[in-house]
DNA sequence: TGTAAATAGTTTCATATGAAACTAATGTGT
DNA sequence: ACACATTAGTTTCATATGAAACTATTTACA
């Protein structure tokens, strides 16, 4: 990043600009996709991802994995029960929570979208070196602290 | 990005999430502080940018420059007029557009954002190398197409 | 020229979002 | 056991957002 210690600022150079450009317009091409074929918004497709790899969790779980706020997780929740997605059962040990769960029919949308999404990525990907590929994952780490 | 040709998909692991995840926290903190300091938002913080680099644009200008859609940038030009941040002048050639420039009170506010800005980008990036600044310039750029 | 198509920018309207208030249940200290 | 504080999750309400329709003007071209 040259440029970075001018006092004048290219807004076109300017990091949280750039990447905020960059991962809306990634995030949007995707959601498009999924949006279209299974009818599913963006926060929606987080709880399945995470449901897909972990089942049985509580909304509170799926706050931390999917850094949503609890709104829109419950919202998300809500509108897949609605969907018949996922199924919440309730929590033996806390009735304030319930456990949540892939339907056959969630696991079915899950199994079809998931090969979507990392095609997506590859395609993404396909842009860059396997060195800039690892340097991008360090990075990304680093960044986010 | 090991993993990736896993068929599972870890969301933590995948790119467009991980992107959208940093660059929303980033510009969030970001406007957090010209918000609390300078009551400006986000969509105002760009135009105000972008006027101060280059003076006396259009609104379409703005679209192509802020990477807004043209609802974002009236929106945001309107409210600065109000602020009284930046002055609309006719432009003679064409009696649909009018030129944008700031105002001697936004410049001001300019001139106090902007070392705001970048000494925020430079925190962000203290946690990287020389190296990986430069690599993440070069990727940010393959991945922007 | 006169008329249709294109462009600049605004407004409308329906939806998305999030902070704060709320409900219900659990945990804590006495 | 009994308040008081905390936590899980939902609802409310005010604001943000964007697609589509709209207005005004300009461009293209017959």
């Amino acid at each position: 990043m040259p440029d970075v210690n001018k006092t004048v600022l290219r807004l076109d150079r300017f990091l949280p600009y750039r990447l905020s450009v960059l991962a809306n317009r990634i995030s949007r091409s995707l959601a498009d996709q999924y949006q279209a074929e299974f009818g599913i918004s963006r926060p929606q497709w987080r709880v399945l991802a995470v449901l897909g790899e972990t089942d049985n969790l509580s909304a509170n779980d799926l706050v931390d994995r999917t850094a949503m706020d609890k709104v829109a997780v419950s919202r998300a929740v809500s509108g897949l029960v609605n969907k018949q997605l996922i199924n919440q059962s309730d929590d033996k040990k806390d009735k304030r929570r319930s456990r949540l769960s892939l339907t056959p029919k969630g696991l079915q949308i899950y199994a079809a979208i998931v090969p979507a999404a990392l095609s997506f990525q590859q395609n993404l990907l396909a842009n860059l070196s396997a060195e800039d590929i690892h340097h991008l994952d360090a990075i990304l780490e680093k960044l986010g602290n």
